[in-house]
DNA sequence: GTCTATAGCGGGATAGAC
DNA sequence: GTCTATCCCGCTATAGAC
């Protein structure tokens, strides 16, 4: 009966990540997770001593992915209107992929703040901050861009990219379109976007 | 004994209302219902029959309110410009007033889809929608925009309104700010996004 | 209308056999 | 490593006394 250790550790892993994302912890049980992966509730707390420290392990993942392709594309050293595209393309190629992850992070912070705290402060998010407030002070001196407050501008970016998929449930009801349908006009909708931000910014 | 009926039944509704929004249905238990309004588990099944029951009634109040407000200035005949920045002003203003509702929609809609097909075409969204594709396209023959599909703006004004409120917990550990600094910065940053959207416009 | 007591279920975790 | 059986807790809902 012994099997490879890590392939039912995997497993476990896989249908834990996609009921959380999907569910949210509370919503989530161990012995949902145990049936799914064809295992047992013992067997999950063997491997992951409890459903909290699961949860972590896959938080963790959730908004380390996000987090390093936002922070990489934002410091790239593009000229400033293609840096601005490359970065709502960035955000909207992994979006698209794992359409899920803002929800979840959304709701799992809402519960659970403390837990962001350092987590956040570890990554330096001032010093990204700080770069990209530069490259617009030097558009603003040259005299190509309007008077832009970076922080402003980066929330503004940030909504227009992340909140589509954050409201896709509700928004494909309101379109009356299939989620499919609407995950096309999604993808679409990514052109105005930058055409948006763009026109936004120019003088 | 005896008091008032409608008194503990309005104290029960008025606790629910705040638990449910702020930690959503699941981490919310009669008990602690029942704790913080001063009452006990069997006095809020006699008044609300139900958890679930007590809960919908929440939901629909909060739905409700967000959407009369944001129907109603939407369909208002000022002036283009106008409209837009009394539409902009018009969700700040309900969402300053009521910050944790987009949140708590989007949580309960995430859980339980069905529950708002129904509902959403009650309110027949589909003419307040016309409505202002007409007004886009009147301007956009007057040459005062560019030319801007309804739907994709609309959604952009949306994202721009919303997420800041959505982002709040994340946004104010990330800004390294507290949670009225934040507030201030969000009734700040709305002047930038009713310029943001008129320059995203204009020809 | 009010409250206590409890039924009855589903949850997380673990002991202990194999 | 694996699995069954079980502990113990917290939850919703309700019966029944007052």
């Amino acid at each position: 009966m012994k099997q490879n250790v890590s392939e039912v550790k995997e497993r476990i892993l896989d249908v834990a990540r996609e009921l959380f994302i999907k569910n949210g912890y509370k919503s989530t049980s161990v012995r949902d997770i145990a049936a799914a992966s064809e295992t047992n509730v013992a067997m999950v707390n063997y491997y992951f001593h409890s459903k909290y420290n699961l949860f972590e392990i896959i938080f963790e993942e959730a908004f380390n992915r996000l987090q390093r392709k936002i922070f990489s594309t934002l410091s790239s050293d593009l000229p400033f209107f293609e840096l601005i595209e490359t970065v709502i393309d960035s955000y909207y190629e992994m979006l698209v992929e794992y359409p899920q992850i803002p929800v979840f992070i959304l709701n799992e912070v809402n519960q659970n703040p403390e837990r962001l705290s350092e987590r956040i402060r570890k990554k330096d998010p001032h010093s990204v901050f700080l770069q990209m407030a530069k490259r617009i002070g030097e558009e603003e001196e040259k005299g190509t861009i309007k008077e832009t407050p970076p922080l402003d501008f980066l929330l503004n970016m940030l909504s227009l990219c992340v909140f589509p998929f954050i409201f896709k449930d509700l928004g494909s009801h309101v379109a009356e379109a299939s989620q499919e349908e609407y995950s096309k006009m999604i993808v679409n909708h990514k052109k105005y976007v930058v055409q948006f931000v763009i026109n936004a910014l120019k003088k």
